[in-house]
RNA sequence: UGGGGUGUAGCCAAGCGGUAAGGCAGCGGGUUUUGAUCCCGUCACGCGCAGGUUCGAAUCCUGCCACCCCAGCCA
């Protein structure tokens, strides 16, 4: 518990305008406002909240949200936030996910208090508060099978019964836990259930389950235990023994809730800590569930769990998501009690505006064709002219070096024939008009040459001297600007161009299998793309806007000077070709 | 069905008895050496439905409807 400054908790006023930068801009909501109240009315001097995954799979984007909800508030009220994992099963963790976890959050940048903790280091006090509750009569072990105790739980509008072991003494529920513990019964033979109330419509307060046998060796704790804790007999103390004040988690947990106090009710333990819930974040085109996400990894259907193309984290530190991004957009999010699917025009939206603002710009041909410009000994001496273009049209990010060639590529959906196209609906180089080349030249392309298939292999193009960053003479219109590299000083490169990994909106719903709506086209690799010089020297990770292409990363594991990979994160808004 | 939760624009939502914030998407226009960015304008006579209380209701009351969650020795 530490200090907490002024007797008033500021309310976050909201900044109604979209977030900047910055940590703080929250707008208020029914959690903030609780926090507000306890710590007006003296409740609570600081607090602390937790984000307590289970190392289980990777984080996804909803993971980014409890995270950003549970380290936002903390930093909000000026309190502190714990890493906890939530280690109850070890037939389903791992310590390779422990440690995703982990740089998953650091990266999203943030920082939590102490050392990480584990459900598992409070296994010692779990098992004296079963002791505790069965010396209270509050628990017993209860030998029937699973099956048995799913007819006995009874159903939504039937009572359960009890257990015929309900009612075992204290001395024999004593000796029976600690067999249960030195591993003397099988797997799934018996159970430590509480005793609560077996007709409660809480399906929850039916006598739930406290311990379980498991036979395996668990990532922290090895061989000590052969009984695990169930997630009820864990979360609340662990909350509990951490002084957490407000522990934050989804909505399927609202039933859980009573049971959670019923066992904060029932022990000794050092603190009472609320549970609040709030709507899980879903977006729309994507799944995330781990159980699902798990799926695509083991079928192979993606690369691994960073693939580019899934929802979580990694994945989308990979495609070329800054953490400031993924912040921007789950604190744009308000927290709220119902749950719904979010667009993910949003999240792209995020993406876009952090990047448009902090990236340089470059220019890198996607699919070229080669451009000739045949009247280029007439101006320029030497093989080379060297362009100077800004890293960026607002923000001084220094300047890069563009050289220009008489032989350049430009893409092929850059360049017509058909004369006959206007000059609103095509801005791009047509044969026998003008176009401005990015931060160099306008040119006129004269001729075309084609292959006996038909295909265009080369256009020969003039250009017009004295406009290199000059508007050009009196009755030369260009009917836009297409970049270009150098072909004979520019670097081929690998794109790789990614789209959604489902065609259904929601490919959760409904009856049918969500690998049915996998989209077979989300990776596209393009190895025949052409960069300008400078961007082979750029540090994986290393973002840029393509111009009129979009957002690009250099890939974090396979980019290098001698074979530059670069990963499409998003493309820039068009609003042009949604028409056609 | 018993319990829990939620219904405000295409999507996410604010609203807490005084006459419907904001963001995304869309649409119209302006600037532009990126069909980007930026700027301006526009977008609910209406708050799941039906009654009621009130001078006044998205907000309070009653009834109904829809959707989500629980019925694992998962979390």
């Amino acid at each position: 518990m530490s200090n907490h400054k002024s007797a008033t908790p500021g309310i976050p006023h909201n900044s109604s305008s979209s977030d900047t930068a910055g940590a703080g801009s929250k707008v208020s909501n029914f959690i903030s406002q609780i926090i507000s109240e306890d710590l007006q009315s003296g409740k609570c001097q600081s607090i602390v909240t937790r984000f307590p995954p289970e190392p289980n799979g990777y984080l996804h984007i909803g993971h980014a949200k409890a995270i950003c909800v549970n380290f936002g508030l903390a930093e909000q009220f000026g309190g502190q936030c714990n890493l906890r994992f939530d280690d109850t099963n070890p037939s389903k963790e791992e310590q390779a996910y422990v440690d995703a976890i982990k740089a998953d959050v650091k990266w999203l940048g943030f920082q939590w208090a102490d050392d990480v903790k584990y459900a598992s280091d409070y296994f010692d006090q779990f098992y004296a508060w079963a002791q505790h509750l069965i010396a209270e009569g509050k628990a017993y072990v209860c030998d029937l099978t699973a099956e048995q105790a799913s007819e006995y739980r009874g159903w939504a509008t039937e009572p359960g019964k009890d257990s015929p072991y309900r009612q075992r003494s204290v001395d024999e529920n004593m000796d029976l836990l600690e067999r249960m513990k030195e591993g003397e019964f099988d797997e799934g033979s018996r159970v430590l259930r509480a005793k609560i109330d077996m007709a409660s419509p809480n399906m929850n307060l039916r006598d739930p389950i406290l311990y379980r046998i498991r036979k395996q060796t668990h990532h922290q704790t090895g061989d000590k235990w052969c009984i695990y804790p169930s997630y009820d007999f864990a979360h609340g103390q662990e909350d509990a023994i951490e002084g957490v004040t407000h522990s934050i988690c989804t909505l399927e947990f609202a039933d859980h809730r009573p049971l959670y106090e019923w066992l904060l009710e029932h022990l000794p333990v050092p603190s009472k800590p609320k549970q609040y819930e709030f709507g899980r974040l879903n977006v729309n085109y994507t799944v995330t569930s781990k159980r699902k996400l798990k799926q695509l990894v083991d079928d192979k259907v993606v690369d691994g769990w960073d693939d580019p193309r899934m929802p979580t984290i990694s994945g989308m530190r990979r495609r070329g998501f800054t953490s400031q991004s993924i912040r921007n957009f789950c604190n744009g999010l308000p927290i709220s009690k119902s749950d719904g699917v979010v667009d993910i025009a949003q999240l792209e939206f995020s993406i876009r505006e952090d990047l448009d603002k902090n990236a340089p710009r470059a220019m890198c041909v996607l699919d070229p064709v080669k451009l000739t410009i045949s009247n280029f000994s007439e101006y320029i001496g030497g093989d080379v002219e060297t362009m100077v273009a800004p890293a960026h049209p607002k923000t001084d990010m220094g300047q890069r070096q563009l050289p220009f060639t008489a032989e350049l590529y430009i893409d092929r959906a850059d360049f017509s024939e058909d004369t006959s196209l206007s000059r609103k609906k095509f801005k791009r180089l047509v044969l026998g008009d003008y176009v401005r080349l990015r931060s160099a030249y306008v040119i006129r392309a004269e001729e075309v040459i084609k292959d006996s298939g038909g295909n265009i292999t080369q256009i020969i193009a003039t250009l017009v001297p004295g406009t290199v960053g000059e508007n050009p003479p009196e009755g030369i219109k260009p009917r836009g600007v297409i970049h270009w590299v150098s072909a004979t000083e520019g670097k081929k490169a690998t794109v790789r161009i990614y789209d959604r990994l489902f065609n259904h909106e929601s490919p959760d719903k409904g009856e049918s299998d969500f690998m049915q709506y996998l989209n077979k086209d989300s990776l596209q690799v393009l190895d025949n793309c052409w960069v300008e010089p400078g961007l082979v020297e750029a540090e994986p990770e290393s973002r840029f806007q393509f111009e009129r292409e979009g957002y690009f990363v250099a890939d974090r594991y396979e980019h290098s000077s001698s074979g530059p990979v670069f990963n499409k994160a998003i493309g820039l808004r068009d609003t042009w070709s949604k028409g056609s």
